[in-house]
DNA sequence: TGCCAGGTATAGG
DNA sequence: CCTATACATGGC
């Protein structure tokens, strides 16, 4: 366990702004400070808020060595976002409003591999069913892993003994799985898109790790040769598997906000950033439309 | 209980 | 180039 300081890290807004499906929250310690699983390359860590100090003070239940060596680049702490951020324009009161609320999201380092067969499920799907379609793909492996949890007692008593979980499973590890395997996951048709895109990198006709060396349009050009590959799942595997932070998904959220704020075109000026800038937009667009439906629901219940 | 989900492939204009 | 439609399932 190791406590630290970090600046500009908003846990939830990283885990809710919907670039990854394997960081959930297991537990709150003091009944307010959410404690996330993350799980990601072979690894799994505890994180949450410290709760005995400010809101740039947090636990984590690895070592020195681990944070250094592999989390603090796969939280992207590295960066200043504030360089990001600048580039909002003065008048634009929207994309400042967004920033405001989604100050301290990362674009995490995942990896493109996982990136790629988790966004090829995502097509159609919300966000808990990603999450659900997921979790059982890399269940299927097995091979469940446990961390203890004991160090987190003294801290709240409220947590599980025991936190468990399974790794995603590699290229070798997907590609031995049969059709019917893929589909009790409930991937539904995704799942020959799910295999062939296994069977692609498996021979090699996808190489991942050249794509890192390629540019952003080779990069795209070459994932979207995937079936069930489209623009969408191309750019949000290049944005969070190749950290291509000038790429933006087009949803319909982004087409939305885009037609509604930016009379259908970005500015110019926001594209060497705009991947980072969409997640801000996508954090802020779904949190209003989720409070819209609270407000909605409770109308209809009076 | 239906409706809808961070889309894509395919067919037809 | 564009628009229309089917698609498997889970969550709410």
């Amino acid at each position: 366990m190791l406590r630290l300081t970090i600046d500009d890290f908003d846990l939830t807004a990283i885990a809710e702004s919907g670039q990854c499906f394997r960081m959930t929250a297991v537990g709150k310690l003091q009944d307010k400070f959410p404690v996330y699983k993350v799980i990601a390359s072979g690894r799994c860590l505890l994180i949450s808020r410290d709760p005995e100090g400010s809101e740039h003070d947090f636990i984590v239940s690895c070592s020195e060595d681990e944070w250094n060596g592999f989390y603090k680049n796969y939280f992207d702490l590295l960066p200043d976002y504030q360089t990001y951020r600048d580039y909002a324009a003065d008048d634009d009161s929207f994309l400042k409003e967004c920033i405001s609320y989604g100050k301290g999201i990362r674009i995490l380092n995942q990896d493109p591999w996982e990136m790629l067969i988790s966004f090829i499920i995502s097509q159609r799907k919300s966000v808990p069913a990603i999450r659900t379609t997921v979790e059982r793909l890399c269940a299927l492996s097995r091979d469940i892993h446990t961390l203890d949890t004991k160090e987190w007692h003294a801290l709240d008593a409220g947590l599980p003994e025991a936190v468990e979980y399974y790794c995603f499973p590699d290229v070798q590890t997907l590609s031995s799985y049969s059709m019917e395997d893929i589909q009790s996951t409930g991937a539904g048709y995704r799942t020959g898109y799910i295999m062939e895109a296994a069977r692609g990198v498996m021979s090699g006709e996808i190489d991942l790790k050249a794509l890192a060396e390629a540019a952003d349009d080779q990069l795209l050009e070459s994932l979207l040769k995937i079936q069930g590959v489209g623009i969408k799942v191309a750019t949000c595997t290049a944005l969070f598997g190749f950290h291509r932070l000038s790429l933006c998904p087009e949803d319909v959220w982004m087409k939305r906000v885009k037609e509604q704020f930016y009379s259908g075109n970005w500015p110019e000026s926001y594209k060497p950033v705009l991947g980072v800038l969409q997640q801000y937009m996508f954090y802020y667009a779904r949190l209003e439309h989720d409070r819209d439906k609270i407000k909605r629901t409770k109308r209809e219940n009076r």
